[in-house]
Order: structure tokens, then C-alpha cells, then sequence
DNA sequence: CGTACCGTTGAGCAGGCTCAACCGCTGTGG
DNA sequence: CCACAGCGGTTGAGCCTGCTCAACGGTACG
């Protein structure tokens, strides 16, 4: 899907977000400029899966910048719970801190490429430039409204609903690109179980709940096809 | 609580947000002049309780900033579960909103005094003051984090260790002028229940529970008063 | 070929939800 | 002044769904 550019601009990256007000995507992109200006301070790093990015409680001196691939943010609850706070896809940032220090610890799901940004650079760079800053915050509010999102799929009781409200996110957060009603889901059944606060054997029935109802179609363990979209879209509506 | 200032310079405001860096708490203030700017582009309005601010779907033409008092935002859903998104205090933004619509209705819990800020203006001078925009990042920052820990806290399974962890959270945002373990709950029984995704019953017995167990007095139906604060912080990090 | 990990399926339990009645306060109108 | 309705909150009974514990299956990897 990758469009044809010279190697050297070849890892070139934007912000995912909508904008508060109307706008013809015209806050979504990055100027060449302020994308040259944020590889200057940061590095192009390529990870493995499953390769932790940085641990709870460390020192926060990087923000990341995904530019393909997936990420994966939770914490470690002292019950032994996992609690996925977020899932990360390309044009994502995260490195979320407090007073120097993660909140949580980042692990990738697939092979991924990201800048690391170091935070003060970032800083003096976003104070420098209020454009692109604004950007940023535009992409930070962005988050913000996901969490809320979220937190109206948590108020959901039954698991299958909560499941097919995950699937119909992450098929809203996929690109144009991908095809229609084919949602690729790279994390594990512990994962999604972590992110929508069931356990795994639940989310594992919700699964099964929704292929028998002929909703939806797991083509494999981490691809899932919605094969009635109309009655699907309804579940996910029933809120 | 007021200190004593000139009228007109009285209904200055802040924002409350904790940085992602190390710092002498030099990000939580705004600057006099930037309060000033503020205060030019914005108005100040001052609402008795219970009164709607804005309702979701409705053009999204400002963002409130809270000098004092205390505010809902939530979304009725199809169902007609009422889901609570937040609630808001002194020094508190909210607004939401996205591609020019709010994304939630905001109700006023008490009188409650607040600026109304144009957002084609505030955005303008945003883009003008980079420090300003700097501080307003930070800002939806901490809430992001704020949400995360919301998503931490639906995740407990106990009604009452989610209650705890409430009461916990309204605490630590107090002012530190008020009592030590005295927490103002200007909210409805209902308005928690569905800030925790429970029942009105279940936050009903989870109260009672924590009555019984002798960590916490209702003295009245919007006062608690943590008389055990040993247990009750294990409770609360008993997650 | 054995091990380990992830996922699935089943049985029984527990905690929260629903429905319903009741209490206490407030505001209103006769 | 009192009677009444309305609202928010509390308490109880029974149901339902997701959790826990447990066994089993499939696949990747040494």
C-alpha cells in the first residue's frame, strides 16, 4: 500500500486524527517541513514483535511516533490483572508520562517502525513551531475523545456486544486502504480480554457468539471478517 | 478559600494539570497576561445548578474553562443508559467536541462560574502564543491520563473497590484547602453510577458496605469522610 | 517428539442487575 | 396548615451473566 518515494523520504509520517471543528483534513498531515524538522530531533528505530518499547515507571525521555505497525500500552495491576490501555497503530503517538516517568509499559504486537522523539527536543521544537504544536494537540484531543469511546463500550454488560463495538473500532481505525469489512486484529484474545476488561474465556465466547450468530467470520486467529453488516452495525448500535 | 483581589481581577482562572516532565509546578499556571488574553477573547458566565450547558450534537462554538464550581458531561444512550464521561471542576476544561459538534451534553452539578471561550478565537490565539498552547497540551494531556485511570478503575470488578477508587479520585483532585479526608461529592448517587458503570443500586450498597466496614462516613448524602484511611488506601490499591 | 503457549469448551459459583416496595425530603396547591 | 406528588435514595428477592477453575486441542519451536 506504500505509494512510490525515494528511500531517504520513505519513512515519512503524519498524525491520525479529526479535528474539532470542520475541516477538509486539512489538520491530519504534517508539512514536509515539520516532518523533516521531527526526523532531525528523533531517530527511525525498527523493532521485532513482542519487543518491549520502554516499562512502567522508567525514566519518559522519548514520545513515539508509529510509522507501520502495531503497539500494544498496559499495565501490570498488583492483582495479577493486565489492563490494556491502548492499542497503536501507524500515524499513533505514545510514550504517555507523568513528572518524567511512563505510565505504562509499551510492548509491539507486530514487526513496527516508529520515531523516538527525544521529549525535550520534542518540547522545545512544538514551542518553537505553534503550527505544528497545534497539530499535536488536535492529536492529543483526538485520543481524549477515543477514551471516551471506550469508556462507553466498558458500560456495555453482555461480551459479545463489547466485542463487536472493539472489532467496529478497530475497522473504523483501519485505512481506506484495506478492504471492506476485513478487519485485522494483531493483538491476542489476552489482549482484547485486557482492553475491554472481560476475561479471555469470555472473549473467547463472545467470539464464538458471533459466528453463530453469522455475524461476523474469523478467518484466522487475527483476522475477522464481518459477514452481515447491517445486523452487525445494529449490535454495535445497541448500545 | 479567595484570596483577596480587586473585583475585576477576581474571576481568574487556571489549569490544573500535572506535566509529563519534571517540574517546579511551573506548567500548572497560567501567566497574567495570558489570563488576560483569555479573559479578552472569552466571557464569563455564571449558571445555577442543574443547568444545561450544552447538548451533544449541537454546534460545538466553545470550550468552557471552570473558575469555580462543578460540572457533568455525559451521553444518553440508545438503551437509555445515562453514561457519565466526566466530571469537572475549578480549573477544568471541557468541550469536547468533534468536527464541529459536541460530543457529549454538559450539565452544571452546582453554580458554577466558568469562561466561554470562542473556539475560532481561542484556536487563533493559540497558534499566536506557543507557550499558551504549550500549557493548553499539557492540559488534555492530564486528561488522557485522567481517562486511563478511569479505565483502571472499571476494570475492578467490586462495587465497592470502584466506589473506593472514586472517592479516592475525588479526593486527590480536592484543593488542598479543603479538610484532610473530607470529600465533596456534588454529584447524584445516579451520576456516580453511571460515571462507574454500575447500577444506582449497586453504589447504594457499595456505600453502605463501606460504611459497614467502618473505612468511610456519608455524613451527608454530598460529604464522605475517610475515617480509615490505612484500610481504606489498601482497598482502593487493592486493585 | 516433547514442550510451551494460546485458544477453546465445560461446570459451578458469585456478584451485579432488574424489579419492586419503601423511606425521607421538597415543593406545591388547596 | 396540611395533603399530596415527585424525586432521590435505600433495601430486599431472585435472576442472569461473566468469572473461576479445570481439562482439552492445535500449532510453533526446539
Amino acid at each position: 500500500m506504500k505509494k512510490q518515494m525515494a528511500p531517504d523520504t520513505e519513512p515519512l509520517w503524519s498524525l491520525r486524527a479529526v479535528s474539532y471543528q470542520y475541516s477538509a483534513e486539512g489538520e491530519r498531515v504534517l508539512t514536509d517541513r515539520q516532518r523533516q524538522d521531527l526526523m532531525r530531533i528523533g531517530m527511525r528505530v525498527r523493532l521485532p514483535a513482542r519487543m518491549m518499547v520502554y516499562r512502567e515507571d522508567s525514566p519518559a525521555l522519548w514520545v513515539f511516533a508509529i510509522t507501520d505497525g502495531a503497539v500494544k500500552c498496559y499495565r501490570d495491576l498488583p492483582s495479577g490483572k493486565r489492563v490494556v490501555g491502548a492499542f497503536l497503530f501507524a500515524r499513533d503517538l505514545f510514550g504517555l508520562a507523568e513528572n518524567g516517568q511512563y505510565l505504562n509499559c509499551a510492548q509491539t504486537l507486530t514487526v513496527t517502525t516508529m520515531y523516538r522523539l527525544p521529549i525535550g527536543d520534542l518540547a522545545a521544537l512544538l514551542k518553537h513551531d505553534a503550527d505544528m504544536q497545534f497539530k499535536f494537540l488536535m492529536k492529543v484531543t483526538h485520543e481524549l475523545r477515543e477514551a471516551q469511546r471506550r469508556a462507553i463500550l466498558i458500560s456495555r454488560r453482555d461480551a459479545a456486544g463489547r466485542l463487536a463495538m472493539f472489532i467496529s473500532q478497530m475497522e473504523a481505525r483501519e485505512c481506506p486502504s484495506g478492504h471492506a469489512h476485513v478487519v485485522a486484529l494483531p493483538m491476542t484474545r489476552s489482549d482484547i480480554a485486557g482492553f475491554l476488561s472481560l476475561s479471555l474465556e469470555s472473549v473467547s465466547r463472545a467470539a464464538a457468539e458471533l459466528e453463530q450468530r453469522r455475524l461476523v467470520r474469523f478467518e484466522n486467529l487475527h483476522r475477522a471478517r464481518i459477514i452481515d453488516p447491517e445486523a452487525f452495525a445494529r449490535l454495535v448500535a445497541a448500545v
